[in-house]
DNA sequence: GATGAATGAGGTTTCATTCAT
DNA sequence: AATGAATGAAACCTCATTCAT
């Protein structure tokens, strides 16, 4: 209850910051990050200039707020999706399944997460990297712990350590999106998400002992 | 013996060329290419900006060569690799080993293959996107190939359609070695390449076919 | 009264765009548009140079944006003189005095204006060339129009056709006046503008005297 | 008998400076002087470039011997036509045929003609312009001199002073030149090229109708 | 003597950022 | 508090000229 108690003043002032990033997602994800300018961003939040360094101390801030609360956002929603469920192989399944409707409804953002998760933002200065470097290993650790657990449950063959299996799992997710994303006629997502896990339990649980197999 | 050279001045021309690529390898790898200047690189390979730009018409130019010439020598090294061996298994282990091997060798060119690959590009210009996308899908379905034998030859069970297993694979070592890449004391590189193919085979074999699994 | 005002920062713009320009014909008329850098003329009009580009897309913009306001003005003004009198040679009178006096009055404009009207810009691109042909092709015509009315009035003799009468009539004029401008001490520009007028008004050899009537 | 007897070293450098000049005309004439590089005008005349700086110290001079010497001949012939015959009217015909046959032959040059002998080479720096000032004028008294020894021997009526005379004729031809130039198909030039010495010859106003002669 | 590769000053243009209104 | 005009550093690129071969 204590949400809605914004002065109108602070909430004003977030809406305007909202509007600011929304439009700043926009543009960064169509041209990349060098080719916006501020006046660009600028007029498409229908703000002036000023306004937008009343808000963001210069351009770099800007973006890293804008990568910073879509990855918030993004992880928020993965984390909620595996602390649910009990089953290890269930836990999975959400994971899969909500990081693939998120980047399906968010196209933008994903242009801008591949890019940065990839290595590939060496445009921009340091300090982003290097925090957004240590969320995902921190992020990866907690899929890795769902590996783990199964493996200490007797779900799953210890085929791997628990880390690779997380790197190899999500790498295979976001490969297979970007594809599609580059060329969907070409690389038709997978009407069921569940595929790509299958690469992985297909050899990793013990037949005997999952319903999985029984689909 | 000298009917294979060039004449001397050929030579000479292309070592500068060499010079002025490598200079620019190392600092677009590290800056990225918009945080790189025309006269930061001639500087570094110790020419006058007007040299460079009698070798490429512009910095576009300069950076599309420079990408093209790396994944050109980078496909051959991996096509070379799965065209040796009879054996399936043996091909996609050569693949994984002359990746890895490569990859950890010539480490400014990974940071720029996986801006490109990874669709991180929309800084550079449509035209090189297009043609390395195109190679990039004609590479995956030569690793599809392998998985396609394999499954006709009864060594592998059809657990997933053979390009999707490519995909899978081949990001899950991108991951491996780019989370390598920014935190070697992190994440230590398996010293065994195989612990990656391992999480695909071990699911994938039939045990009693492989000697895989004898190891 | 303040009606016909425009706003003040509007106003304001204007008078900086006018300094721009005035800066810009200085220069241009003494050293040539390629001899001029913007660098230059932001310097003399005392700007940066980033507004001399608010106010103008380019160089070539900014140089065809001056040139045709010159033109226009002074369109203007010779259109004015030659519709007020009746009479034909009276109209004459008035144009050769008008453009004569603009000229004397404006003579960095002079400069420019025989650089473009002679041909001589290839320098500039086609567009402003191309336009300003036009322009005074259809001028020459208003010219010759008062030669054909005299000739129908039976004011003057049927000599020639009377656009060409009207090209050699201004260029004469044009010519005079560049002597002048080189020279002044050399070429006194004649007190009375109608000496010139003189030249194609009376008649130049003795009827009685000559054979080339006869022909 | 003395003209053919240069040393063959001699000789043969002679032509290459024709032939660097001629590809300069060409270029100049067609682009201008700025937009034509000292390596494009070696190319054309398929010389090196440092060939080229062996002939002319440096691009301006080149600009300049190519001018003069254009000039020179353009002046001889003018010269010749106007000192054989006796009758001054002869004469002036002779000048007019000429100037337009040269001018007909000649294009480029007429280009680059008009560009320096109008003000409009502003381009080029103060030395040449200073000498072709001087020669013109110089010309321009030789025609002026005719308009004299015309009316001297009563030929002539004395309209105007002789040098306005020589300059309203000699800038009627251009002026028509440059038109036909322009948009031969808009401004055929006469086939006669009397009809404009006419205007001059021929008197424009009939005495009896106009106040003018009253003054 | 001829060559043309190498040079680098200097031109045009963009855009992040400031600050007076 | 919001604005957006003004700024000028810095980028890309050209081309006249030199000089080692």
């Amino acid at each position: 209850m204590e949400g809605q108690k914004l002065p109108r003043r602070e909430r004003e002032k977030l809406r305007q910051r909202q509007e600011m990033l929304a439009a700043a997602l926009d543009l960064f994800s169509q041209k990349g990050y060098h080719n916006v300018s501020m006046a660009e961003i600028a007029e498409k939040a229908e703000f002036a200039i000023g306004t937008l360094y009343k808000f963001f101390q210069n351009k770099e801030d800007l973006y890293k707020a804008l990568v910073l609360e879509q990855c918030d956002s993004f992880e928020d929603a993965i984390l909620q999706a595996i602390e649910q469920p009990e089953d290890e192989v269930e836990k999975l399944r959400n994971y899969v399944r909500t990081k693939t409707e998120r980047f399906r409804r968010n196209l933008p953002f994903v242009r801008l997460f591949l890019a940065e998760s990839r290595g590939a933002s060496f445009n921009i200065k340091a300090g982003l990297d290097e925090e957004l470097r240590k969320r995902y290993y921190n992020f990866l650790e907690r899929i890795a712990l769902i590996f783990d657990s199964g493996i200490k449950n007797r779900r799953f063959k210890k085929i791997a350590a628990p880390y690779y299996l997380a790197v190899a799992l999500d790498s295979a997710i976001d490969a297979s999106l970007l594809l599609w994303l580059d060329a969907p006629e070409r690389h038709p997502y997978p009407e069921d998400p569940d595929v790509i896990l299958d690469i992985f339990f297909k050899g990793l649980i013990e037949p005997c002992f999952c319903p999985w197999f029984a689909k």
